[in-house]
DNA sequence: AGTTTATGTCAGCATTGTTGACATTCCAAG
DNA sequence: CTTGGAATGTCAACAATGCTGACATAAACT
C-alpha cells in the first residue's frame, strides 16, 4: 500500500502511474477546495441563526418541491432525527411549508415559502459566483474532467441521486 | 443573477457559456463527492473515539512533522480552541507528541508517535484507494481538469497553503 | 522594568451529527 | 374487520466539533 506507486493500463494508449504523492495532492486539493466551496454561504448563514445543514435542506427542497422527509434524508445522508431538527426550525420561521401527504398521510411534502426561496436564492447565488469564477479560471476542458472525477468519487447511491437530479431539472 | 446564463470569451478560441443549470450540477457534484471522499476514514474513525477533526490534524502533522499549533490551525481553518481539544485527546492517547519549542518556548512542535503514524496510515490508505479508483475511472485527462478547478475554487490563503505543501514533499 | 503582542490552554455555548423511544398511518394476514 | 407489523415522522438526550471569552506564559518592544 505504501510502495508509492500504483498503475495499470488505461485506454490502450496511455498509462496511469499514480504515485502516493499524486493521490495525496488530490486529497489535499479536495479538502482545501471544499473549504472555499462552503465559505460564502457559511458567511451569510453566520449572520442569522442558521447553519450549513439548513442551506442543504433548502437547496434540495428547492430542487424538488414536494419532496418528502424520507427522500430528503437519503439525499443528504443524515438521520431523520438530525434533519428533523433543521426542518422544524425552518417551518417555525416560515421558510419551509410542510404539508401532510394527500396519498399517504404519514408523509410530509415539503415546499419553500416565498421567503424561503429568497434566502435560498441568496445562498445559491454566492455559491454560483464562486463556481463560475473557478470554471472560467480553469477553462472549459477542465470542467469536464472535474465532473468526471467527482462523479467517480461518489458512493453508488449518491451517484444515483445525482443522476436523478440531473434528469429532472426544474 | 438568475438570468440562467453567463459567459465570456475564453482563450480566444472557445466561449464559456455557463448556465445556472451547469453551475448547479457542479455544486451538487461537489456535495455528493465530498460525502464519498470522507466516507471511508469516517467509517474507521467511527469504531474508535475519534472524528474527522482528529484525522485532519494527524494528516497535516504527518505531512509537516514539527509543525506548530499556530501553523496547523491556519491550514485547517479552525480556531485554536477547537484544534486544542482535538490535540489534547491525541496527546493523551499517545498518538501525537507535543514538545515545547526550543527557539520559542511559547510554541509547541507536533510529531506523530509510532502509533499515531500507524493510524494515520490506515486512514490515508482508505482515502487513497478511493481516490485512485476515481482517477482510473475518470481517466488521465480528467485528473488535470479536476485539480485545476479545485485549485481555482480555493480561497487565496488556502491556495498558498496547498502550494507550500506541494513544494515541500516529505 | 513595564507594556504590548503572540502562543497556547481552559471553560462554556451552538450547531449538527448520533441512538432510543414513541405516535401515527398504512398494509397485509388471518 | 381486526390485528400485528412495517413505514414515516417527532421528541429527547448525548457526542463531536465548530465558536467566543478569559487567562497564563513567553517574547518583543519602548
Amino acid at each position: 500500500m505504501s510502495d508509492g506507486r500504483s498503475g495499470s493500463g488505461y485506454g490502450g494508449e496511455s498509462l496511469l502511474f499514480l504515485t502516493d504523492e499524486q493521490l495525496r495532492q488530490g486529497i489535499e486539493a479536495m479538502f482545501f477546495a471544499y473549504q472555499g466551496f462552503t465559505a460564502d454561504p457559511d458567511r451569510i448563514l453566520g449572520e442569522m441563526a442558521y447553519g450549513r445543514a439548513h442551506h442543504r435542506a433548502m437547496h434540495f427542497i428547492n430542487r424538488a418541491p414536494g419532496t418528502t422527509v424520507n427522500n430528503l434524508l437519503s439525499i443528504l445522508g443524515v438521520t431523520k432525527q438530525s434533519l428533523n431538527r433543521v426542518l422544524r426550525a425552518l417551518v417555525e420561521d416560515g421558510l419551509v411549508d410542510s404539508r401532510v401527504g394527500t396519498l399517504d398521510k404519514r408523509e410530509r411534502n415539503l415546499y419553500l415559502t416565498d421567503r424561503g426561496r429568497d434566502l435560498e436564492q441568496r445562498l445559491s447565488d454566492a455559491q454560483r459566483i464562486r463556481m463560475r469564477a473557478a470554471y472560467k479560471q480553469a477553462g472549459p476542458e477542465a470542467v469536464q474532467g472535474f465532473k468526471k472525477v467527482l462523479e467517480a468519487m461518489m458512493d453508488a447511491d449518491m451517484r444515483r441521486a445525482y443522476a436523478d437530479l440531473r434528469e429532472a431539472p426544474q
